[in-house]
DNA sequence: GTCTATATTTCGATAGAC
DNA sequence: GTCTATCGAAATATAGAC
């Protein structure tokens, strides 16, 4: 009982990363300084130093460590075995939308693809921890409705890509437009999203996919 | 006579910005000095400075320039007489797919969306001189098709995102992943591509989608 | 662990000769 | 238009006291 208390007074690493992951997703990654960081957390620069090893090293545990919570909840919803198969595809659909618009981890797409060709490292990291694995539940959700009889046997890969495709464009772009003043109209998240719901589960129950051509 | 050599013996600007425009994919735009540029241009760093004002007035440019000639061959499929609606479809698909995936312009994604926010310039010109127009185009090519009869009566909103959202997210795909030895296992182009025109040919043309709920 | 102060490097941009 | 040389600013990272 002397080290396990389940809520730390405070979790120094958690504050400065979730700090500087929203500081990252702001301003990018070359225009977010160390001495922005420690103003941003209310410490000195040097003590920044003290806890990470590097503003690269720092960039990398905001990454890595964001994820974890994001795979979890899709794979409670795929093994949710109270809900029908389309109702699944749709609660996976609103999680992703959910994930990569409106989560600090999902909007670090951005700063991600700036640093990714000047830091292998990091590309390595978002695709084997975040895409790899929501692509692998994902299609495994497919492939179990395909299974059971749900969906048509469509080609999983192209789905995969039909699925996430739509999500992660309508991040970047709202990013990329979050200074216009016309941005809610340009890029409608409800509306389009509810559309790209009803498109995916109209192909997946096509009958007419089955022919294997 | 005297000023209209239509193949100018060195088109110095057009030049440099070709070899600006291949350095900022390839290393970022933070990760790409002016000295850099100099050294892959063969001049100095003072040089450049006689042709463009600053870094940021040079990257405008290679992203302002680099549009005109993909607009024109998406606007010359829209308005080719010759093919039938889904024909049309079909080959637009593939040029969009060419466009951001094998010229420079298109793979000048990944920098754009790193600058963006901080250049908001950019994203105003990237916006309204590439995804706008081209998302227009595509968008009148499928009312038309609605209006003769040939494509369901569809979301063009929804339909948009399901057209470009996969594409966008493939380029950025392979430009993230350029160092991993398996990219074209991970993003195979080819089967992508097909998959994807196939599934947005079936919904434009599935019966179902004419229930306007 | 946090602070003040500073070392070191890199980069954007300019001056001025040719 | 291109060059050599350099300025000035900003950023990463470190030294060492407390």
């Amino acid at each position: 009982m002397t080290k396990s208390d389940p809520t730390p007074v405070s979790d120094r690493r958690g504050d400065i990363l979730a700090l500087a992951t929203e500081a990252f997703v702001t301003h990018g990654y070359a225009g977010t300084s160390m001495a922005d960081l420690a103003r941003v957390i209310g410490i000195q620069k040097a003590s920044l130093y003290h806890h990470f090893q590097s503003k690269q090293a720092l960039f990398v545990a905001c990454v890595t460590e964001g994820y974890e919570g994001t795979v979890r909840r899709l794979e409670a919803i795929r093994a949710d075995a109270s809900l029908s198969d389309p109702a699944r595809i749709r609660a996976a659909m609103e999680e992703v939308y959910r994930i990569n618009l409106t989560t600090p981890v999902g909007r670090m797409v951005t700063v991600i693809v700036e640093v990714a060709p000047t830091i292998p490292e990091v590309a390595q990291a978002f695709h084997g921890g975040f895409i790899a694995r929501h692509y692998a539940i994902v299609t495994g959700m497919i492939e179990d409705g395909i299974a059971r009889g749900s969906f048509a046997a469509i080609d999983t890969l192209g789905m995969q890509h039909l699925f996430f495709g739509p999500v992660i464009t309508l991040a970047l772009s709202r990013e990329m437009t979050a200074c216009f003043p016309d941005r809610d109209e340009l890029y409608p998240v409800d509306r389009i999203r509810e559309t790209h719901i009803d498109l995916i589960l109209r192909l997946l129950t096509d009958r007419r996919a089955s022919d294997g051509s």
